[in-house]
DNA sequence: TCCAACATGTAAGGAGTTACATGATTTC
DNA sequence: GAAATCATGTAACTCCTTACATGTTGGA
């Protein structure tokens, strides 16, 4: 299994050029925040251990006010590396555990209410989500193919499902409503 | 964060009676199974802390064949760290890491014909995952409420995010497959 | 004057996976 | 005779998150 995918991701997105730690973190929060995060933690050690291996390297500049820029670019090996990444399955991913759903499921021993409230809670942050996917897609229309479609299929991915998890809300919030009258009759 | 949450999930499977560790994973596999799992790796490591803090207590019986069985059950301290558990409003999970969406994002550097490939390998795995979901449903329809309804919101989720996916792995194909013919020009 | 952005990294700790080790009984 | 089921657990390992430590420049 072992994913260490956050090697990949940071071939990837220096596929763009020559990059920083720090801007590459930024970069990644702006183009594939959606689905992808990576922090400072995983970030630095694995561009060592990219450099290590010969599939980045790095140049240092004097750094503008701080410490000292490294500037990593791919190298051929890392061309191929990320090459070879991108045509190979997709491994599965860590099993599924979700929170929320375990709660729910467990709903008897809990006032409906409490379920609803959950939902509810869960409902307004996948609407501010789908927001968000749809200014993304409508900022895409701009952008040259063939990045446009292939950034396309991963926001209409957010889209589809943000869209199918608000509807899946309302449908549970008014199961669990129904539940609520017919226990506390009137 | 410190989502801790297998704690609770154990805490949870522990409401339907005693069980042993053992158990508690069969179960676990067959009722929660689409969104949680838990191996014994950190079944029986949670299962003695549950029981040093008093929300378990464990009884031994003579193994039928093999080591003895320690079977674990809900203290009233137990039962009240579950229900006050299940009010809390629910952590905000791992942040995404889609690696098939990652691949995608990079497609400029594949051919677009092994994105298509990826694609159908997940629509496979929706579509299996799809199938399986409905039975499930079918089979809920026996079961008495409040459980029938809580469960079913559950499978439900499952459900209507396979569909979304679904669809949303076929607009792709298609979205990448026209690419490729303006890409290939005949 | 203070905060944000730029820029690097380490250390500690928690969570989770996998593989290993053991062994009886039941079923094919 | 082999394989699955019952049943326990540990150990090693990886991965990731979070917090810490440090320091400048430029803008509000």
């Amino acid at each position: 299994m072992t994913a260490a995918t956050t090697r990949y991701a940071l071939l990837g997105l220096l596929t763009a050029g020559e990059r920083t730690g720090y801007e590459l973190r930024a970069e990644a929060e702006a183009s594939v925040g959606h689905f992808w995060r990576e922090g400072y933690g995983r970030i630095y050690p694995n561009l060592r251990r990219l450099a290590d291996e010969g599939l980045v390297i790095t140049r240092t500049e004097p750094g503008r006010g701080g410490p000292e820029r490294h500037l990593h670019r791919l190298t051929e090996a890392g061309w191929r590396e990320l090459r070879d990444w991108l045509r190979r399955p997709v491994a599965s991913g860590p099993p599924p555990r979700d929170e929320l759903l375990l709660k729910l499921f467990l709903g008897r021993h809990a006032d409906p209410g409490e379920g609803i409230a959950l939902l509810h809670a869960r409902r307004d942050l996948v609407a501010a989500s789908l927001d968000r996917y749809r200014e993304i897609a409508h900022a895409l229309e701009n952008e040259p193919e063939p990045d446009r479609t292939h950034w396309r299929i991963t926001v209409r991915h957010g889209e589809l499902l943000a869209q199918a998890a608000l509807a899946w809300c309302d449908e549970s919030i008014g199961a669990l409503e129904r539940l609520e009258t017919r226990e506390e009759p009137a």
